[in-house]
DNA sequence: AAAGCGATTTAGATCGATCTAAAAACGACG
DNA sequence: CGTCGTTTTTAGATCGATCTAAATCGCTTT
């Protein structure tokens, strides 16, 4: 008699005994394939049935040398533009089949490191990654020695070769203000600016481009402050002397949230008085607009 | 002379082999173990070290039964509430040495299923959930047949006996209700009322027994409509008809958020006009206030 | 009846760790 | 020098699947 806490878990030898077949037939069913005989698939799939069968991944897993699954590294989960895009991953991988680690570095470097050892050491099959502010070409370095395949997001380590999914923020903003400049505005202020990573680079330059483009007022850019704020000192500067700026291209919507904050002091109607472009789409940027 | 694709893995057998000692004692290393003698640790480590050894997770976890690995299964992940959870999960795993599965159930019970499924067959250790809108007790009678070990949040199937971490919702709009009338506020009207699931629930309770409680005026619910709206038409029809709502509390920061473009339409001023109250803290919702 | 052939089935090795139970090494001691 | 008690090391089984190579079955063909 033996003693069993668990209800000792039905492997595939319990179906195939069950079945009255072999392992490796079992194995076969589980795999859906045509090798085997269409009554003994039957066979099999009643017995996986009536002893409630649960596939283990993991031990396939091992004999396979891979497990369906990825690694999520993101710079900032607490971003809701990040939202979007793991909902959008699980999307994709319920189709596929596949499931997502998700991990996040939190603009931190060395945790992004023991995040990326840890999955690895989880046999992920790959990586989706939006680097950290401050990761350089040790994080490829470090990658390429875990022999582990990655796609960067958003972000790119320059110089890094492998595939990038990103956004063209510098046309993004060229065209935010080509639309602004279209409406008469020409005092046009970038709030929140940071030049920490490839991303917040690429929306700078796309700035300087199209106010170049333009031959508009070359007003000093309002560097970001924390996490998703801007230094209010620089903007009530730029208020209170010279040319006044009518206009805001933010480097992200919840920048322009807060903006919203700062202009409703200064009594300023916006969209009238002034005008405001964020960027990403959240969906919460919609509610404060008017109508 | 073996062809070889991949340099062949580092196993610990390739370490054990190379530090002169047997799998064993490579992996009592491996594990800190008091029993290895120091010499024999160090010798063991240098060879890791040379080697590049990489530890298998998945082959130790197939062996002891258990993988240090979780499944986060969020209701819906596009919600900014739940990236803050998200993170807080992380933080903690981090410490731990955990690591989580992430999956969206999309508010539809059979994704939930299928997601819960897969989750069990990578052998999670148990389930962190927030049941999807209509789950019922089905639920909770296949995590126990999956034997999987789970914690709600947020949101709770009744009768499920389980372990849940969640809010007071309802004591909270109680305390929003006497805040407000503390201010004088006596129409106080709710938007984006929901009876779907126990977290709805639960608002909707604490705002009648509030409203019972200070004998103030029992208007309407606003009822939801869709993800983070509410039926326009019903409150306009309040305000266009009998004692007029001078304070609204809402749903939660998103319901909040969409109802400042209402009140800007009527052009009632927030905070004087007219007072509202969102739910969940959302930094984002801070934006729009005025100081 | 033996041989041949495609369709099924299977025994046994394997992935890379952990665990158990036992062996080996080392000192101390009578 | 043999015995005993620690301390350290190890051989071999094990987890639950997949893979390879070979065996077996059913039929037809000669």
């Amino acid at each position: 008699m033996k003693k069993s806490v668990h209800p000792a878990a039905v492997s595939l030898l319990a179906v195939a005994k069950e079945a009255g077949v072999s392992r490796a037939t079992a194995s076969l069913v589980l795999r859906d394939s045509p090798l085997v005989a269409e009554p003994t698939r039957e066979r099999v799939r009643a017995a996986m049935a009536r002893l409630g069968y649960i596939y283990n991944r993991g031990a396939a897993n091992l004999r396979q040398n891979r497990t369906g699954t990825i690694g999520l590294v993101l710079s900032n989960i607490a971003n809701p533009f990040f939202s979007s895009l793991t909902a959008g991953v699980d999307e994709a991988n319920d189709a596929s089949g596949a499931i997502c680690f998700i991990a996040n570095s939190a603009e931190s470097p060395e945790k992004q490191s023991r995040q990326i050892r840890r999955l690895r050491e989880h046999n992920v099959d790959g990586l989706i990654i939006c680097p950290a502010i401050g990761s350089d070409h040790t994080l490829i370095d470090e990658l390429r020695l875990l022999a582990l395949p990655y796609v960067q997001v958003l972000r790119e380590i320059p110089g890094s070769e492998g595939d990038v999914v990103s956004v063209d923020y510098g046309l993004g903003i060229e065209q935010a203000v080509a639309y602004l400049v279209a409406m008469n505005r020409r005092n046009i202020v970038f709030v929140g600016a940071m030049e920490t990573h490839s991303a917040a680079q690429a929306r700078v330059e796309g700035f300087r481009r199209a106010i170049r483009h333009f031959g508009l007022a070359e007003m000093p850019l309002v560097e970001a402050m924390g996490g998703n704020g801007y230094n209010e000192s620089a903007l009530d500067a730029l208020f209170d002397s010279g040319p006044r700026p009518d206009a805001a291209i933010c480097y992200n919507d919840l920048i322009a949230l807060t903006l919203f904050h700062h202009l409703g002091r200064r009594a300023l109607k916006i969209g009238t008085d002034f005008a405001v472009v964020g960027m990403d789409d959240l969906p919460q940027a919609k509610a404060p607009t008017l109508p």
